[in-house]
DNA sequence: ATGAAAGCGCTAACAC
DNA sequence: GTGTTAGCGCTTTCAT
């Protein structure tokens, strides 16, 4: 038995039947197609305003495989970088008529496969991801890619997998950040790491390691704290500010351990930066207002989401993947504060 | 030798022709019907996973008039009430297997306007929405009422429309975060506004009020500053930390508004707290690392999120009943730091 | 327990 | 310039 309908649905057939035209007229009137007269089109669009008709977006992108939808894949939202980032997107979405689906993976692999999974149907156009730390295996993306679903990364990408990536400039920068708190008397500067399984980390990793190379300095693997597993880490952090060879310069390699340092030197009284110099990655933007203010490396974040949104639309307009090698770099800023400089 | 690429659409009739049975049979047995014997459905889903066949979800709303997706649409993303927010929204979204679209107002009723028209064409079952600064007018949020789109307000909410709300205890927090300044000795208690239009906003507000009156304390008009213009309102807040007959005492409405206060102390030698004391609603997670650190009103973030999609997920599922009256209060928050006390 | 078939609302190829 | 119609892939009623 069929459901009464209480009201009649507003589509196409009911719009067409108002104006006294075919469906297939109204249709073509409404994408403004050059088949159908000036007078058609206005007589159209006005009855259609005037009823509040709106396309069917299911019935449309069935039709026309396509959704006009994208999504992005990230870790966090309550992260400055990635919250930015996402400002970026937005507006290049916005502009390009395309709706936003936001996915977050909590820096766990399960729920980033679980998604890529999800993605594989047609929902979307295109895809923005940012990889969670965990990260190694990529068959889940493979299997995006086997289905032909543009894919772009942003800052967390996965080097040795062929779509285009947007990252700051990791390596150079990280190299400036460690020769800054070598400048300032540190020697034995830590490196807190989020992961040792992405690309990004390495990059970072690396240019921590070649600013002490640069400088003669040994680098000590005791130095690098794998910061990985969030309920262990507060407690690596804390054992690494009490060992017996004093730690005097930390570099962080996200903002959430930067924080997390902050905090471990106030409870355990450690002075920063008398004590203790830090750096960290971060977009935060009450670093200058921290006590002490602290010195960042400030991505450009908003830049990025909007350059990955860019990207990924070029390749879903042009079907064509020829933008495997499509890598775009946008410069970090280191910005000196108190914490770093006595 | 490598056959010409025939896109063969992994659909359900294809998945059917390998099976031997009609597609009828197939879409049942997918969807775990009774009517289907137990071995047919082992077979079509062994089937299902082998070939990775994954339901057309523009097909399958279409027939079944249902998107499994909802809209949050808010006014800023970078912003750490928001962002823990939509943390609690994802996760019983994704509980419910429902997929999110994120809709950013930048604080703009025109853009707000603009959204709610797209959401009016059945693209998602639901939507959660915080107002932003600027809205008056509720014509567009009646448009969506029209169309019977279940609606739930969190934080930014009208009062006066009838939809669900989740909110927190303005009026009695502010109360206590007023009196807390009054109780350190503040006499001349400025109040950062974010809009005169929005209810969270007056209901704040009241409660300052309040606070000032059970103390016997006049209300003066001139300390209730308008923010509600990103561009101005830093002057205006200048202004008020020079005016002749000081002010000892600041309660910001939002994060940004007492941020900004700080950034504006120390640009001017003003000392927090001997000169100015500080409290502000506030998520953010360094509020203990400020100098000084900040005296917050902080607010059920995550669980307003979670409970606001609760809510929307039970009008969803049961179509049509009764939630008008559903308010929902969840207390805040008054975390006592340096910025307030001496 | 399974199959046939009618449409959900729209677009586009083709007919006039 | 306008109309007709065949699907897009799926769900569901009804028939068997």
């Amino acid at each position: 038995m069929q459901a009464l309908k209480t009201h009649i649905t507003l589509n196409i057939k009911t719009l067409a039947n108002e104006l006294g035209l075919s469906i297939g007229t109204v249709s073509k009137a409404l994408r403004n197609s050059h088949e159908i007269s000036e007078g058609t089109k206005k007589r159209v669009l006005a009855k259609a305003r005037e009823l509040n008709y709106q396309v069917n977006p299911f019935a449309s992108s069935l039709r026309k495989q396509k959704s006009k939808t994208i999504a992005v894949v990230i870790p966090e939202v309550a992260n400055n970088f990635f919250a930015l980032a996402i400002n970026g997107i937005e507006d290049v979405a916005l502009a390009k008529g395309y709706h936003v689906l936001i996915y977050l993976t909590h820096e766990d692999v399960k729920k980033e496969i679980t998604i890529s999974q999800l993605l594989q149907n047609g929902r979307v156009d295109g895809i923005l991801m940012s990889l969670s730390a965990q990260t190694k295996s990529k068959s889940h993306l493979v299997a995006l890619r086997e289905k032909e679903i543009p894919l772009v990364f942003f800052d967390r990408v996965a080097d040795e997998f062929d779509v285009p990536k947007i990252i700051t400039d990791d390596f150079d920068i990280s190299i400036k950040a460690t020769e800054h708190l070598l400048k300032n008397g540190c020697r034995q500067i830590a490196y807190l790491s989020i992961s040792n399984n992405i690309s990004i980390e390495n990059r970072r990793r690396s240019g921590y390691e070649e600013g002490l190379r640069r400088n003669n300095i040994d680098i000590d693997e005791t130095l690098i704290i794998n910061c990985e597993d969030e309920a262990t880490s507060r407690e690596k952090i804390k054992q690494l500010l009490h060992r017996e060879k004093k730690v005097d310069g930390v570099f962080a390699s996200v903002e959430k351990l930067a924080v997390m340092t902050y905090e471990l030197c106030r409870e355990n009284n450690i002075r920063i930066p008398t004590d203790l110099k830090i750096v960290g990655f971060s977009n935060l933007y009450t670093a200058a207002l921290l006590n002490p203010s602290l010195t960042t490396v400030t991505q450009p974040a908003f830049e990025m989401g909007k350059q990955a949104a860019t990207v990924l639309f070029k390749m879903i307009e042009k079907r064509g993947h020829h933008f495997l090698q499509e890598n775009t770099v946008i410069p970090s800023k280191l910005i000196i504060r108190g914490s770093s400089i006595e």
